[in-house]
Order: C-alpha cells, then structure tokens, then sequence
DNA sequence: ATAAAATAGGTAACTTACTTAACTATTAAC
DNA sequence: GTTAATAGTTAAGTAAGTTACCTATTTTAT
C-alpha cells in the first residue's frame, strides 16, 4: 500500500507543480490573439468562444463560466456594441434573448481558432508518437477524474 | 507522415478541451480553502504560495504571475497590512524588500497545502497505478514543451 | 570621481470585470 | 387570477489589473 500512495502522492505534485504554469502559457497565447485579432480582452474573448459553441443564453454563459448573470450581461453588452455579438428574440419564450455571433465575429473565430491549433501543433511537433498518446490518455484521465 | 499528424492534431484537441476545465475545477476548491481559511481572494493566495516557494522579491514575483510590478506591489501592500507578510530590509541592496510570510501565514499555507493535496489525493484516488503514471509522465512532457 | 543609466519598488489615476440588490417583463403553478 | 419562479438588465460598489510617473538606490562609463 506505501508504494502505491507514495506514487500518488507524487503525481498530485507533479499535477500541481505543472497545470498552473501551463495553462498560464496556453492562454497567454490566446490572449495575443484575442487582442491583436479583435481587440477584445481575453474574458470576452472566451464569452465569445462559449457562444460559438453553442451556448447561447445569458444563463447558460454565467453557469459554465460560473460567474454571476449580471456579470455576463454586462459582457455581452460589450460585444454587441462592438459588432460581435446579436441577441434575437426568442417567439417561444420572449423572456429570453438568443446570442449569435455576427457573421464576422464567426470569421475571425475560425481563423482565431486554427491560429491557436497551429500554435500548439508547433509547439507539441518535437513529441513522440508515444509521448503525443501519453498526453492524449492523461487528458482523459484528468478529465473522467475533474471534470466527470 | 498522415497519421503522425492526425495524432497531433487528436492531442492538440485533447489538450485545449481537457485543461480549462480540468484547472478550473482545482482552482475554484483552491479558492474555497483560500476564503474560507484566511478571508482572501484567490489572486492574494497565489502571491503567498509563491513566496512560501521562495520568491521573495516584487520583481520575480511578477515576472511569475505574469502581471505588472505595481499590481505585485498592491497585492503585497493589502498582505502585510492583513499580517500575512513582512517587508524585510536587504542590506545587501536597499532597494529591494525581501519578503516574508508571517509565522501565522506559513502555519496557515501548510495546513492549506495539505488539505488541497488531501482533496487531489481523494479525487485521484480511484486511478490504476498506470493510470498515475501516465498522468505523471504527461505533466513532465507538457511542462518542458510549454514552460521550459 | 562623478555624471548618466539602470534597477527595485511604490503612488496615482484609470479600466475592466466581477459582486449583490433591486428592477422589468414574461411564464408557470396552484 | 393571484402568486411564485425565471430571464435578463440596471445600478452601485469592490478588487485587481493597467500605464505613467516618482523616489531611492546601485552600476556603468568616462
């Protein structure tokens, strides 16, 4: 049993000793780009990524970015104002507004989004067959363990 | 060269879909034991992680966090005036403060310490051995391919 | 030896993004 | 049909970041 918690032990630090730094060098990319494509911060950024993805409501946004529905109506506001963002009526419950990108906001996600692909591509090119899986399958791990 | 490519790609995937919320989640039980132990926000826990690891300086201290040294100095400011750290004078070169924890900071960051391991210990404790070490061995090579 | 440049840190004024409380409009429940 | 719940917004306040500028030292170069 001491072997075995002795390796747990040690991925939990590796696990913290790693994420933060990484995750920081991850979205400081995605930062760049947000700011240099759109000129948009990185929190309207990933608003507009939550969009693009299909979450559509106010509700919804504040839920997955667990911050308050205040909070994600001040943002939107934002993006509509910049062009980026439209709320349409809703005939079926009119309390309710659905957010669409507009047509441009969508382009330059797409070509935000392969930016960032190619970025990490770049980065992660010099891994190995085995080393490329390794990380494949610990994602996985982390993720039925995280975030079930 | 297809396949190989193909499995980049698959693992780049992977990565931007697992991490954010895989570190939210972490994050947001760290912020949790901030609050509740010391009545702080999550951003001040992390400047007093980094000094208990040695960063003692406003300079290095931003250059890790990434933010400006006028935004480490306002953390550290609200910090020493809750008694969780002191500015200690260098004799070596007065310009810089070397920073400290608090007796009471550093008992409270190491029981803090423990009970986020003890909580990734819980959440991780269902994992094969190989499962670990997979884990352990993807962290290694992500982190020397992003924070080298 | 000293004048100029660099470094460590702090202050002030501003911005962004959050919070809670209170509000409107609509829909659901009894 | 009144009451309760839901979707979203507005308002006021706070936390934490930014840039520009400042002081006090230390280093470099002449």
């Amino acid at each position: 049993m001491f072997s075995s918690n002795d390796l747990l032990f040690q991925t939990v630090d590796q696990v913290i000793n790693t994420l933060p730094g990484v995750w920081d060098r991850i979205r400081s990319n995605l930062r760049a780009d947000a700011i240099s494509n759109f000129g948009i911060t990185l929190d309207q950024f990933h608003i507009l990524r939550h969009i693009r993805k299909g979450c559509t409501s106010v509700a919804v946004l504040a839920e997955k970015k667990q911050i308050s529905r205040p909070a994600v109506s001040q943002a939107v506001e934002v993006l509509v104002r910049k062009g980026l963002v439209t709320r349409q009526a809703n005939p079926a419950d009119r309390r309710s507004a659905r957010l669409e990108l507009t047509p441009y906001a969508r382009e330059v996600m797409d070509a935000n989004f392969e930016k960032n692909l190619l970025w990490m591509k770049d980065k992660m090119k010099g891994l190995t067959p085995d080393e490329l899986d390794q990380v494949r399958q610990a994602m996985e791990i982390l993720r039925k363990t995280f975030n079930p």
